[in-house]
DNA sequence: CGGAGCTTTGACACGACTCAACGTGGGTGG
DNA sequence: CCACCCACGTTGAGTCGTGTCAAAGCTCCG
């Protein structure tokens, strides 16, 4: 099911911030209204979006072709901003992955760190070009294990070799539409991982990166990965 | 022959514009040092370079990987600035591909235009991850003539349809780094819409598009081309 | 118990890569 | 001035990784 929450179709010269969340009607917080999973937050083309910042859960960014091919250009976590690159459009689209918490940020909060992640968005993006032009499919599954493990993660009750678990808040076909794969090819990967005793995964999306070093060797093609 | 032109070892605090060409070491002019075909601007990782705008020629700006794969992030051409997204240090490499002409910008010139610059850079950055993630191969080479022409072209003498002309700077092998295939794919692709009668190559590096609208059809998956 | 949504696994196909040979054009030095 | 070289480009044959299609297995939840 999908609820829309900005972005009406035409484009005020000055953002409104219009938030409201149809599967709980009531909320009309500035401050952080709780979305569901899946909803859409703001749509490519559409009037730009004020700013957010993600203060839990998880949220996708991503460009759609005209046959439905779909490219998630980030996924953002706790702390980090959306809404960044537009002009007088939104240049992607935004939608949660799970249930998250957004905090409109007012424009005098945004001039203070707009550059920095304005910055960092760039750097990321740039990062994932490298992954996607250059790396193979383990390769991008344990750089994006790596990331949301950053993003995430909270290190492990067993403190093995700094092993980090985390919640993970994309499906198999998300991973895919993020790293320039099919669901199977991500689901193969994710097999040999737990194969090789690199990650351990519970109840389908409880995530342990098991051995964080080897797994980073495997992300810059230091180290191969068996079958 | 590589050419080394900013970013010594070290980060000093205010970046320092330090230019210099070997190749006609008499140059130290900050206006505008005419670079010959594969100078380094500046070096990934390096302590922070200033802000250039390319005034003619061509810039890549690049990521490499420890076993030597490389991923082209942009092709800069005349009007558009290169060392933006640096934080203390660089992160990526730059190297101009033919004789190019930089111009130094000071921090008022800079201050100007430097959030849309970092903007438009994110934009692109982010039409490569779709086009490195969920294109084809002769998606790509459509995408990446159309985004050439755009940058370098000056309209044809021949009016048919809106035919476009430009100097095609970089060679096949940097096509290949920038849209995440081989040498010898680009090569194929670049054969194959020769064909179709949508370019024409003369001289191996003058590039004409015979058909943008039909190209831009190709380049996001509305049409597909024979081999 | 049954169904929906997501995941896993297998068999097969195909696009892009690899390896290799050959062609082409511009520059250099005998 | 020509022969040679070197970098770049083209083309072909065969391989391999990833995609496609299909079936079956989980897990949650009504």
């Amino acid at each position: 099911m999908l609820h829309l929450l900005a972005g009406a179709g035409e484009a005020p010269t000055v953002p409104q911030p219009m938030l409201y969340d149809n599967s709980a009607r009531s909320h009309r917080d500035i401050a952080g209204p709780l979305l569901s999973s899946r909803t859409i937050v703001f749509h490519e083309g559409f009037a730009r979006s004020p700013i957010y910042r993600v203060v839990d859960g998880c949220v996708a960014t991503f460009q759609t072709l005209a046959d439905g091919r779909r490219q998630i250009i980030d996924l953002v976590g706790p702390g980090r901003l959306i809404g960044l690159g537009a002009s007088e459009y939104n240049r992607h689209s935004a939608e949660t992955l799970g249930f998250t918490r957004l905090e409109l940020l007012s424009a005098p909060l945004v001039a203070n760190q707009f550059e920095s992640a304005l910055t960092e968005t760039l750097a990321r993006s740039q990062a994932l070009a490298m992954l996607l032009g250059r790396k193979t499919a383990p390769e991008r599954l344990a750089s994006a294990l790596l990331d949301l493990a950053e993003q995430f993660g909270r290190p492990a009750r067993e403190r093995k070799r700094g092993a980090v678990t985390f919640h993970l808040y994309p499906t198999r076909g998300d991973l895919a539409d993020w790293l320039g794969l099919t669901l199977e090819t991500v689901s193969r990967c994710l097999t040999r991982l737990k194969k090789a005793d690199l990650i351990d995964i519970q109840r389908g999306d409880l995530v342990t990166l098991l051995d964080p070093r080897q797994l980073a060797h495997i992300a810059v093609g230091d180290q191969t990965l068996s079958h």
